[in-house]
RNA sequence: AGCGGGGUGGAGCAGUAGUAGCUCGUCAGGCUCAUAACCUGAAGGUCGCAGGUGCAAUUCCUGCCCCCGCAACCA
C-alpha cells in the first residue's frame, strides 16, 4: 500500500482569458481525487498547467496591447491564485512556453515518432479560416464567408508535417476495449469507440511558424525550424515532459503511465490522438481516463449573453473555499452534466453545511466541552466501505451522499438517546454517547479530508481539544 | 442532417423486471444539546407518448415527440 502510485493531471488551460467554474470543477474533482489517495497512504504526483502556444492567446494579448508572453504571466498568475483559493493541491504547474521544462520531452517525443516512421510531409491547401484556426471547406461558406466569422477565409497552401494515427486504429481500439486504457463512464467509451471504429485519419503535426509570434512561442519542429509543432505533440505531450520525459527524468519513471482527468469536449484528443502517439513511441498508454460533463446554469450553457455566468471567484469570496468545493463534489456528478444556479447553492449550502455539517459539530462538541474531561484524538479512523468503493470508483458525488448519511444518522442519534437529558440522571452513561459521538463526528472530520480539507482539519481539532469549535458555517438567508 | 446526453411527485436528482426512493420546498407533531437548528409523520408521481416481448416493465425491444450539448469565454 505504502509503495503505491497515483499519478493525476488535469488539462492544461487557455490562458487567453480568466478561468470558469468549469475550470474549477475539472480541478476540484481531480483535487478531490488525488487528496483521497494521499489520505490512503499512496505516494501521489498532481500535475496542471497552462496551453500557451496558441494563436487565440496572441490575440487576446494583442488586444490587451501586451507583448504575448507578458500577457502570459499575467494570466498564469490568475490561474494559479484561483487555484489557490479553491486548495488546489497540485506539485507542479507546466507551461508549454517552459524551454527547459517542456521543450526537450515534446521534441523528444517529437523524435521518436519520426523514428518511428509515423510523421510525413504533406503539402496541403485549403481555405483557412482565422476565426477557426482552422481550414474549413467549400460549403461550409455562405456568400464566400464564414457563417460563424463572417470573414472570408485566406486561401492557404503550406507544407505540413502529418502524424500517421491511422495506422493505430486498431490498436487504439483494442486498448480501449480491454480497460488497458479505462475509460469512465462506460457512455464514453462506447462512444469514443464507435468513432475509433469509423478508422482515425492522420493528423495535421505542425503549422509554419507565424510571422507575429515571438521567439519563445511555439516548440520548433526538431530539424526544420521553419515550422513549429500543432498542438497535438505541443500540449498532449505535457503529461509526460512535466515528469521530466525525454530528460532522464525520475518523476517519469515513477509515475507514468497516470489518469488524466478531462472534459467531454476533449475526449478524442485524449482518447485517440495521444494513445496513437503514445503506441507509435512506444511508451505506455495512461491508465485511466475521467470524462466529466459540463456545468450548466438553470439548465442552459453559461454565457455572457444568457447572462447565466456564475464565477468561481464570486462563489469562493461569498461563502469560501470548503463551500464551493463541497457543493461541486456532492451536487455534480463527476460522469455528466450537472447545474447550478445561485439558488440551488445557497439552498445546499444552508441544508448540507450550515444546518447540516455545521450545526451536528456545534451540538456534539458543545456537550463534549461541558461534559467530557479531555479531548482524543483516535489512531487511525476506519474508513467505511461504502466510502471507499465510491472514491475507488471516482464517484466522488457518491462518496459525499455517504458521508452525509452519516451526519443524518448522528443527528438521529443524539436525539433519540438524548444524552443531554441523561447526564442529568445517569452521568457516566451519558458521557459514554457523547463520546462516542466525538468518535464518529471524527471519522466523518476524517472522511471530508478529500473534499474539504479545511472543515476536516478544524472538526478534527475540535475533538482533539474537546472544544466546540467557531461557527463553522454561518446560514446565508 | 449526423453524433451524444436527457425526459420520474412543486423544484433538483437516484433507481430497479415484481409494495417507486433521496434532497429541497409544503403541512402537522416532537425535542431543546445545537447555527430560528435537529427528529418524527403526512400530503403529492398513471416514472415523455404509442406499440411489442414477459406471469409481471418505470426498468428490455421498436417507433415517435420534446429538451440540451457538439459553433462562443470553453472543462
Amino acid at each position: 500500500m505504502a509503495d503505491k502510485k497515483f499519478y493525476l493531471t488535469t488539462p492544461i488551460f487557455y490562458p487567453n482569458a480568466k478561468l470558469h467554474l468549469g475550470h474549477a470543477y475539472t480541478t476540484t474533482v481531480s483535487d478531490i481525487l488525488v487528496r483521497y489517495h494521499r489520505l490512503m497512504g499512496e505516494k501521489t504526483y498532481f500535475l496542471t498547467g497552462s496551453d500557451e502556444n496558441t494563436q487565440k492567446m496572441v490575440d487576446a494579448a494583442r488586444k490587451d496591447g501586451k507583448e504575448p508572453l507578458e500577457f502570459l504571466d499575467g494570466i498564469v498568475a490568475r490561474f494559479s491564485s484561483l487555484f489557490s483559493e479553491l486548495s488546489i493541491s497540485y506539485d507542479q504547474f507546466i507551461r508549454t512556453t517552459d524551454q527547459k521544462a517542456h521543450w526537450p520531452g515534446a521534441q523528444a517525443l517529437w523524435q521518436k515518432l519520426v523514428e518511428a516512421g509515423d510523421i510525413y510531409k504533406k503539402e496541403y491547401e485549403g481555405l483557412y479560416c482565422v476565426g477557426h484556426e482552422a481550414f474549413i471547406t467549400e460549403k461550409d461558406l455562405v456568400d464566400g464567408k464564414c457563417p460563424d466569422h463572417g470573414t472570408a477565409p485566406e486561401f492557404i497552401k503550406e507544407e505540413n508535417y502529418f502524424f500517421r494515427l491511422s495506422k493505430y486504429s486498431d490498436a487504439i481500439r483494442q486498448k480501449i476495449e480491454s480497460d488497458e486504457l479505462l475509460i469512465v463512464p462506460a457512455t464514453r467509451k462506447k462512444e469514443i469507440l464507435s468513432f475509433i471504429a469509423q478508422g482515425l485519419e492522420d493528423v495535421s503535426f505542425s503549422r509554419p511558424r507565424k510571422a507575429d509570434w515571438p521567439q519563445g512561442l511555439g516548440i520548433p519542429v526538431p530539424g526544420d525550424d521553419s515550422q513549429v509543432m500543432y498542438v497535438w505533440c505541443d500540449a498532449l505531450s505535457n503529461y509526460i515532459t512535466a515528469l521530466g520525459y525525454g530528460q532522464g527524468g525520475e518523476l517519469y519513471e515513477e509515475f507514468w503511465p497516470g489518469m488524466h482527468v478531462i472534459g467531454k469536449d476533449i475526449l478524442r484528443f485524449h482518447a485517440a490522438i495521444w494513445p496513437g502517439m503514445l503506441l507509435s513511441a512506444g511508451l505506455p498508454l495512461p491508465k485511466t481516463l475521467l470524462v466529466h460533463g459540463f456545468i450548466t446554469s438553470g439548465g442552459k450553457k453559461m454565457s455572457k449573453t444568457l447572462g447565466n455566468v456564475i464565477d468561481p471567484e464570486e462563489l469562493l469570496a461569498e461563502y469560501g473555499t470548503d463551500a464551493v468545493r463541497c457543493f461541486l463534489a456532492r451536487h455534480i456528478s463527476p460522469f455528466e452534466d450537472g447545474d447550478i444556479t445561485r439558488e440551488a447553492f445557497k439552498d445546499a449550502y444552508n441544508a448540507d453545511l450550515a444546518n447540516g455539517l455545521g450545526n451536528l459539530s456545534a451540538r456534539i462538541m458543545q456537550l463534549a466541552a461541558t461534559h467530557l474531561e479531555q479531548g482524543t484524538r483516535p489512531e487511525a479512523a476506519e474508513f467505511p466501505a461504502e466510502y471507499i468503493q465510491a472514491m475507488e470508483k471516482f464517484e466522488i458525488n457518491k462518496a459525499a451522499e455517504f458521508i452525509w448519511s452519516r451526519i443524518q444518522a448522528l443527528d438521529q442519534k443524539i436525539t433519540e438517546q438524548a444524552p443531554f437529558k441523561l447526564v442529568k440522571t445517569d452521568l457516566e452513561a451519558g458521557k459514554k454517547i457523547i463520546f462516542d459521538l466525538t468518535q464518529e463526528l471524527y471519522v466523518i472530520g476524517c472522511m471530508l479530508n478529500p473534499i474539504m480539507p479545511e472543515t476536516s482539519k478544524k472538526i478534527k481539532d475540535a475533538v482533539a481539544a474537546n472544544q466546540k469549535p467557531e461557527n463553522l458555517f454561518a446560514r446565508h438567508d
